[in-house]
RNA sequence: GGUCUGGUGGCCGAGUGGCUAGGCAGAGCUCUGCAAAAGCUCCCACAGCGGUUCGAAUCCGCUCUAGACCUCCA
């Protein structure tokens, strides 16, 4: 059995294999630090975090690259081009670091509610102008960028009549054929010093009101829209590496600019493998800056924003996202939202109840049910199935909806303990240990508050003995005081109470 | 205009030829002082029209429809 990932580039399921056995070098465009993430850049986030984990479970040594985009690409709406960042920063009395940071800091700390784990290496673009400058010129050398008025262009029509007898023309990634590109009526800034509509930027020249600014050999400036990644994957992966990925919006311009840079360079095509997780929708609609449908993720973690009717804890985000397949877009909706919510606390408790599950009760190897205790191995054994096509969560998490009743049952002795065999059991716990924290990166926040729990358990003892007492008035005051604070207790088959906390 | 991807039950979402996921919501039952929780049962959908096939949500064609990219965007 063995991992099949499905490649943008050949559009086809392909096998999985590393360039170097054992090893896997990945690199993920990472945020632009520019303003506060949303909902939809959550989704790469967390699809190439569970890739990652996947992968680690799979026994590989993976380096994991991710890049903070510091340097402002560029926004040309309508006739201004104008960096991002740098226009950002006089609008909110900053220097242009200061506010870089600050993203910086608001994006780790939404990987970390996330419970992404972090990149290996998380390089800038300002700290590798160096890198990109040294590749532009090395572009220059070959003859596929040429220089006007202190900027540099990627000639594209050249890179294309010359690499596609190579079998890797512009486009190749997209499917896109420069000549049947449209014709843009805009006014993009500059236009007029480009050969060809299809060339892009590897550096610009910056006006004199521009703050971020580095001396090149071509004069003051900065680095183009696509340079950075193609510098900074060449600098940690090498020539040439196993994954990269990066959301569908991506795929043109930005990856098949990054191609074709890293290929004049390196004389290979940087990645054996394109990943591109779809987008999120909102209301069938692209959540994104141009149609101005974001969900930033501290109003989602907080609940305000005009479209939603609650706040939403970020596993309960997570959870959503891992619910569809990666390559599927996704519909955003309160609704939606909230069914992930409860699906995910029924799943969660099952866990915990399974975990709890005292082991060996008995010595019995041979189960009382066969039948269920093979389709519970069945239902594990396809945890892995799932995940080696192509990253399939949405299918283990469904085997693992199939689990909990089984589990649920067992506890509450609706089913009998001794229906599993206690190898059963044990496989269960250990596999939905790994599948649920390690690769899925689930994880309970719990409120682990010695007071409180001694406060709850104070209260539990006062309605028990009420309900001793057969004084139900008392015992039910109890009881649904607490659960309008979003505390839930459950009177357990034997006689304990227990209690959830919403 | 070009390239591409979708349209699945009230909602979200798997699923690429037969065994017809799963979650949420809804209904009934068991348990319970009553509830909740839990368990059991039910709700059998695949945009439309043709075609291929013994058999199609799944393949082919057409129609309708939604969206993505072609411009910064996850």
């Amino acid at each position: 059995m063995s991992l099949k990932v499905y490649n943008s580039l050949s559009r086809k399921k392909e096998e999985f294999k590393s360039i170097t056995d054992g090893h896997v070098g990945m690199y993920v465009c990472g945020p632009t630090v520019s303003g506060e993430s949303h909902l939809g850049h959550a989704r790469p986030f967390i699809t190439f975090d569970f890739i990652y984990r996947y992968l680690l479970y799979l026994g590989y040594k993976v380096r994991y690259v991710r890049n903070i985009t510091d340097a402002g690409h560029f926004e040309e709406e309508g006739r201004e081009a104008e960096d991002k960042i740098s226009s950002k920063a006089v609008i909110e009395k900053l220097e242009p670091m200061e506010l870089v940071q600050k993203y910086t800091n608001l994006f780790h700390w939404a990987m970390n509610q996330f419970n992404n784990l972090p990149p290996s290496i998380e390089p800038t673009a300002t700290g590798h102008i160096v890198e990109q400058i040294n590749m532009i010129e090395e572009i220059i050398k070959d003859g596929y960028a040429y220089v006007a008025n202190g900027s540099v262009y990627f000639d594209v029509e050249k890179y294309n009549t010359d690499f596609s007898k190579k079998g890797l023309p512009y486009g190749m990634l997209s499917g896109r054929n420069i000549e049947e590109q449209l014709d843009t009526t805009r006014d993009l800034d500059n236009q007029e010093e480009k050969r060809n509509k299809n060339d892009f930027a590897l550096w610009k020249n910056a006006p004199p009101e521009h703050i971020m600014r580095w001396k090149s050999p071509w004069g003051e400036g900065f680095p183009g829209w696509h340079i950075e990644c193609s510098a900074m994957s060449t600098k940690y992966l090498g020539d040439q590496f196993d994954i990269h990925g990066g959301g569908m919006d991506l795929q043109f311009p930005h990856h098949e600019c990054e191609i074709a840079q890293s290929t004049v360079c390196n004389h290979k095509t940087p990645a054996r493998y394109w990943l591109h997780n779809n987008m999120i929708t909102i209301n069938g609609r692209k959540m994104g800056k141009s149609y101005n449908n974001v969900i930033k993720l501290s109003e989602l973690f907080t609940g305000t924003h005009p479209l939603l009717t609650q706040a939403f804890h970020p596993m309960t985000i997570r959870f959503f996202i891992l619910q569809s397949h990666y390559r599927s877009t996704l519909d955003f909706s309160n609704e939606a939202l909230q069914a992930a919510e409860k699906g995910l606390k029924r799943l969660w408790e099952a866990y915990e109840n399974l975990m709890k599950l005292p082991s060996s009760q008995n010595n019995s190897q041979t189960p009382t049910d066969e039948e269920l205790d093979k389709k519970v191995k069945n239902l594990i054994a396809e945890f892995d199935e799932f995940m080696n096509d192509d990253f399939n969560t949405a299918k283990v998490l469904g085997n693992m909806f199939e689990l909990v009743p089984i589990i649920n049952g067992i506890k509450n002795k609706q089913l009998a303990a001794d229906s599993l065999s206690e190898s059963t059991i044990q496989l269960l716990k250990q596999k939905l240990k790994i599948y649920f924290a390690d690769i899925f990166g689930l994880k309970d926040d719990g409120v682990d508050n010695e007071q409180l729990n001694g406060v709850l358990q104070l209260l539990i003892n006062i309605r028990n003995e009420a309900k001793a007492k057969k004084d139900f008035v008392t015992s039910d005051i109890i009881r649904n005081e607490l659960i309008k604070l979003g505390v839930q207790l459950k009177d357990e088959k034997d006689g304990t109470v227990s209690y959830s906390i919403n």
